[in-house]
RNA sequence: GCCAAUAUAGCUCAGCUGGUAGAGCAGCAGUUUCGUAAACUGCAGGUCAGGGGUUCGAAUCCCCUUGUUGGCUCCA
């Protein structure tokens, strides 16, 4: 016998070589029944598996991540089988889970068409309603090669032979179709009860745009319809929010057939942009920041000398003036480092913080743009500091704070996660470790969780990258501190110490919003285009019921203007149903409706974008219940 | 850049298997002066992304280019 402790500390006793499986059954059948993977000390199980000695077990269901990939890994076998019996010259590649759902890659002669979509959902129905029972079993590696190579599965042959020699090659069957894999698994096909295969695309075996394009499909899966329903809703309601449609439907921006990539901001869209400028730069000299401006375009000599030139080329713009090269600015840091050195520093002039909203410009692949997201040119609120190496983590928890502050203002939650040294890097060893230690200790003295991305860091150095989680659960890398030993070596960049000497500063750059185009993007679908009052372009219009009230409302408009309250007038001819129905698909964050009675009395009927009638008040008590609101910024 | 889809009026979209464009909203003109999400009437508006081809005839079929969309890759 061996025991078993259960996610709630209790410790059963069973027989050994009991199954998760029957461990679930034992517990309870209802359990049994939503059971689709398992954690065994720990250790991601798949149902199946056999429990040789004491352990501690949680079983997974749906609502757990581990059970969610297993039933939508089982969900993409569904989905090659279906494939298989319809094209049976389709060649196998992978078929993971992702976050939100799952996909499969394979290899046709010709792609899938969105009717294919369908026979193949179709096909899927079929291969669930015949719940098939799933196996796994094993097989010795050479076997499985040699019996992968006969049924001309070549992409699988190429990851078998991938596998470590001591590894378990298991395969996983339903009726006469088994797939290598590792599992776990859900039991039977029948569980799946709600598909729906969302797209097609082309992607290449293995990520490499070397090797073969193959036809990837992907789907989503719920063990209910009502919950598919629901994913399918929420898809529904991130479309409605897209910044793109916002974007248009509000007069924000454009990207036009003549600037692929670079946004056009309209008088609306100029509004939030500058609040959020005006607001940055405010906060940034609270923080101790001095601003500064940079050429867009500089000479290739700076570009060899940054590193660019090797590193970056292909994003970046070239041009030429005269005969000599130059190139657009692809990042803002070289130009930063020109002006420190513009004179000598002491010691004590560090940490020295130089701040820029710089316009950047970098080559994407045209597939790559999207919106205000994705484009060729944007606004990077960039900022160097310059420091003495004991000042690093002091720094760094200052931007942490400053960071912090900024997205707690739009209500923003966010995770950290700290990228390592990418294989084409600059600057030993030794000195990545170093800038990696002090991001750790700046984080772990902020408290603040940060998961590891190995790899992701700049060519110069390390970074902390923060994720920000908009309101229907998205997630935007935003604000970034990369700490850079590389640059202030290749300029030479130094300080005066308290003994005399020159010595060599250590330099972060940082970014709050990120870029500003993409922050606004982001900001849109946050708030689903209803900005808060201090970002509505609009604040406040002003509806007239008959003209008689026009010159009240005029009066009314020019005392807002002196109060710097963004307000538009409608005088226009129309019913006042009509011009509340406009002013509400603008999403102005207040209506004053303006009729006789308001004129008589001096006062304003206020109606607010989200909560309705608001009833009458003194024209002063809205004036300043709305500049309230604005100092403040309330969400 | 690659794979696929797609491009019709300012916006949203019709236009079946080829027979030289249509609606709603917006705009303009007039009527209506009206109290919390759409008053009424009329008018105007398009070289059907651009170029080439097939055809007696192309928005419709084919090819190329450009943009866009969903992915791949890359990234703020």
């Amino acid at each position: 016998m061996i025991n078993i402790t259960l996610k709630d500390g209790t410790i059963k006793e069973f027989e050994k070589g009991s199954s998760v499986l029957d461990i679930a059954k034992a517990i309870s059948s209802g359990l049994a029944r939503v059971a689709m993977a398992a954690e065994v000390d720990g250790q991601l199980a798949d149902l199946r598996k056999p429990i040789l000695q004491d352990s501690s077990l949680h079983i997974n269901t749906f609502d757990d991540k581990n059970g969610k990939e297993a039933f939508w890994h089982t969900s993409s076998h569904i989905l090659a089988q279906a494939v298989k019996r319809l094209f049976p010259e389709a060649k196998l590649a992978i078929g993971p889970a992702i976050d939100n759902g799952f996909y499969y890659d394979f290899d046709v002669k010709d792609p899938f068409t969105p009717e294919d979509l369908e026979r193949i959902e179709e096909e899927m129905a079929k291969i669930v309603k015949e719940d098939y029972k799933i196996e796994r079993f094993e097989m010795p590696r050479q076997e499985a090669i040699e019996q992968m190579e006969r049924a001309g599965e070549i992409y699988k042959v190429e990851l078998i032979k991938d596998l470590p020699e001591d590894a378990v090659i298991s395969f996983y069957k339903q009726d006469d179709f088994a797939d290598l894999c590792a599992g776990p698994h859900i039991l039977s096909t029948g569980k799946v009860k709600a598909i729906k295969l969302l797209s097609v695309a082309g992607a290449y075996w293995r990520g490499s745009e070397k090797n073969k394009m193959l036809q990837r499909i992907y789907g989503v899966s719920y063990p209910k319809k009502s919950q598919l329903d629901e994913y399918l809703e929420r898809l529904e309601e991130a479309k409605k929010r897209d910044h793109r449609k916002l974007g248009k439907d509000l007069d924000l921006f454009s990207i036009l057939e003549e600037g692929p990539g670079f946004p056009f901001f309209h008088p609306k869209g100029m509004v939030l942009r500058n609040e959020l400028e005006n607001y940055w730069r405010q906060e940034h000299v609270k923080a101790g920041y001095q601003e500064i401006k940079s050429p867009i375009m500089l000479n290739k000599d700076l570009w060899v000398r940054s590193g660019h030139w090797d590193h970056y080329k292909e994003n970046m713009y070239l041009s030429k003036i005269d005969e000599s090269d130059f190139a657009i600015k692809p990042m803002n840091c070289p130009g930063s480092m020109l002006l420190y050195k513009r004179r000598i520093y002491s010691y004590r002039d560090l940490p020295l913080r130089m701040g820029e909203l710089g316009l950047v410009h970098r080559h994407e692949l045209s597939g790559a743009l999207h919106g205000l997201m994705r484009v060729r040119s944007f606004t990077q609120d960039d900022a160097h500091i310059f420091m003495l190496p004991d000042q690093i983590k002091d720094e760094i928890v200052g931007v942490i704070e400053l960071v912090d502050s900024f997205y707690d203002v739009f209500g923003f939650k966010y995770h950290v996660e700290l990228s390592t040294k990418p294989e084409e890097a600059m600057g030993s060893d030794e000195d990545w470790d170093r800038a990696i230690g002090a991001l750790k200790e700046a984080l772990e003295h902020k408290g603040i969780d940060y998961t590891i991305n190995e790899g992701d860091g700049a060519f110069y150095g390390p970074k902390i990258d923060f994720h920000l989680e908009d309101s229907i659960g998205r997630t935007w890398q935003c604000g970034t501190i990369q700490l850079d030993f590389q640059m202030p070596e290749r300029f030479d960049l130094t300080y005066i110490g308290p003994d005399g000497e020159k010595h060599r500063p250590v330099m972060v750059h940082r970014v709050v919003f990120g870029s500003i185009e993409r922050f606004i993007a982001i900001l849109t679908e946050h708030y689903a285009g209803a900005f808060p009052a201090w970002l509505a372009p609009v604040q406040v219009k002003l509806l007239a019921i008959t003209d008689r009230s026009n010159d009240y409302i005029r009066q009314i408009a020019d005392l807002f203007k002196d109060s710097n309250i963004r307000a538009e007038i409608d005088l226009r001819n129309e019913k006042i149903g009509f011009k509340i129905r406009e002013a509400q698909m603008e999403k102005v964050p207040y209506m004053l409706i303006i009729g006789d009675k308001e004129v008589e009395t001096g006062t304003v009927s206020v109606r607010s974008r989200s909560k309705g009638s608001l009833g009458t008040m003194k024209l002063d008590e809205f004036k300043e219940l709305l500049l309230k609101e604005i100092e403040n910024k309330d969400l």
